[in-house]
RNA sequence: GGAGAGGUGCUCGAGUGGUUGAAGAGGCACGCCUGGAAAGCGUGUAUACGCCGAAAGUGUAUCGCGGGUUCGAAUCCCGCUCUCUCCGCCA
């Protein structure tokens, strides 16, 4: 969430470009000033009067040890008089507080001065593109059928064990899974990433932290009994680390990645979004996070979109970064580059990854802390990006290299496969 | 799941109602000492919010979390949570 510091001092700039994500913060942000001025206001007399109740209360115990009962008694009368303003004082500083941090948590981020105006996907700024688009017989087939064909991928037999948007990898499918999950992870590696395993299950307090909670329940699997979250991603998990946590400089940038099985609930999706493998409730990802200094974030954007470039690049996958527009970034982002790789029998781009920085949105919620060159506390800014995710990534190596002689598996895949090619 | 013990600062550890944000030790930082280092000596060493133009300073809150008792709570009471030990179960 936005700092109190920054809608203070800024409260006009940040209405304008609060615009940019189409979100009109002109009332809650002057609601906000108004009520920080009454908790500044409120707290100020209730310090002093707690000020004076403690110097007295102080005064009681000197007055007892010395015999002076009747002093003693007056100073507990005078502090019984101050008692209620104070009570007063408090639940009205609390309310003030409550009010304030429910108000905030409705102020999406503010998105970056280069992210482009628009509110549709088709908005969104092709940045740069690369690979070769594969020539596809009449007959090629898209990955639901080929995974069908080959039988690497039983869409039916997830339905049955657990419902639709479960499958069930098979053999060579069920390889080609590990392969990728393992490839990513040891490039990520190569690129300095410390890999971790994370759990895959989180309390309120991480999914607040990262900004899934309090507005985006719907989209995570709740298990009630235990009041726990499935994680959609391992951000979570990940940034939430680094909860409440004062990083020295030196310790910056954090890199860290992980493989899990993510989980989401995707109500309200339908259509060719959901056929096959293009939109589930659970999936692979490889993810990496990291935690940097204000100054330096941006550069380590670059940095972490070079990463999952050359991830795609490596795979052989047509490929494209979007630069999205103010109207399709998540609500938490400042910046956010899309990843799209052309599933060729399907003939669409395909989201595989994400790579996005949040400035201090999230380290505002998470209290991520670091101590700059004065050894005074900062917010970190927080960046994660997919590498890659999965389902769609394996959509797109089925169809485009299908062939005559069965499917070909990229070269960089090869020892990670243990075979060569998936033939019927 | 049952029974018991316990959660104090960067770490260890004292503290059972009254200048205790917290003794003492260690660690760390800076300074002195030294040819250099070690040892020794000295100083400093939490976070958040408020007040003050900034700094200095100062107020308030925080001893797992939340509530209660009291003029006053790290210390007493209640709830929660986590850790440890034993039993049970178990990949």
């Amino acid at each position: 969430m936005l700092t109190l510091k920054a809608i203070n001092e800024n409260r006009e700039e940040i209405v304008r470009r609060l615009s940019k994500k189409h979100f009109d913060g002109q009332e809650i942000i002057t609601r906000i000033v108004k009520l920080d001025a009454i908790r500044r206001e409120t707290q100020t007399s209730l310090d002093s009067l707690l000020a004076d109740i403690n110097s007295l209360s102080r005064s009681i115990g000197s007055f007892m040890k010395e015999g002076k009962k009747e002093e003693a008694a007056a100073a507990r009368e005078q502090v019984g008089k101050l008692k209620g303003t104070s009570s007063q004082l408090e639940s009205k500083l609390k309310e003030t507080e409550e009010e304030i941090g429910e108000l905030l948590v409705t102020i999406p981020n503010l998105p970056h001065e280069s992210v482009p105006e628009g509110k549709t996907p088709e908005d969104n700024i092709v940045e740069r593109s690369g690979g070769v688009m594969p020539s596809l017989p009449e007959s090629a087939l898209p990955h639901w059928e080929l995974a069908k064909k080959y039988d690497l991928i039983d869409f039916e037999l997830g339905v049955k064990i657990t419902g639709a948007g479960f499958p069930v990898y098979k053999g060579k499918g069920a390889r080609l899974q590990r392969a990728l999950i393992n490839y990513f992870l040891d490039a990520a590696r190569d690129a300095g990433y410390l890999e971790v395993q994370p759990p895959y299950l989180v309390n309120s307090e991480s999914g607040f932290g990262t900004g899934q909670l309090p507005d985006k329940e719907g989209q995570m699997y709740h298990v009630g009994l235990d009041d726990l979250y499935l994680i959609p991603t391992s951000e979570v998990p990940i940034t939430n680390m680094y909860r409440n946590v004062i990083l020295e400089k030196e310790e910056l940038p954090v890199r860290n990645t992980a493989y899990s099985a993510c989980f989401r609930r995707e109500a309200g999706s339908y259509g060719k979004d959901v056929r096959g493998l293009n939109r589930l409730h659970q999936f692979d990802k490889v993810e990496i996070v990291c935690i940097e200094n204000p100054e330096d974030s941006y550069a380590r954007l670059d940095e972490m979109v070079n990463h999952v470039q050359s991830l795609v690049q490596k795979l052989g996958l047509p490929w494209r970064i979007l630069r999205l527009c103010g109207g399709d970034m998540s609500f938490t982002s400042a910046l956010t580059f899309d990843f799209e790789v052309f599933s060729a029998a399907q003939e669409r781009w395909l989201e595989v990854s994400s790579v996005s920085n949040f400035e201090d949105y999230q380290a505002n919620r998470l209290k991520c802390r670091y101590r700059d060159v004065n050894r005074k506390t900062q917010l970190c800014h927080t960046l994660n990006g997919s590498a890659l995710a999965l389902p769609r990534v394996m959509a797109a190596l089925l169809e485009n290299n299908q062939t005559a002689e069965g499917i070909k598996i990229p070269d960089v895949l090869i020892p990670y496969c243990g075979f060569e090619r998936i033939e019927g």
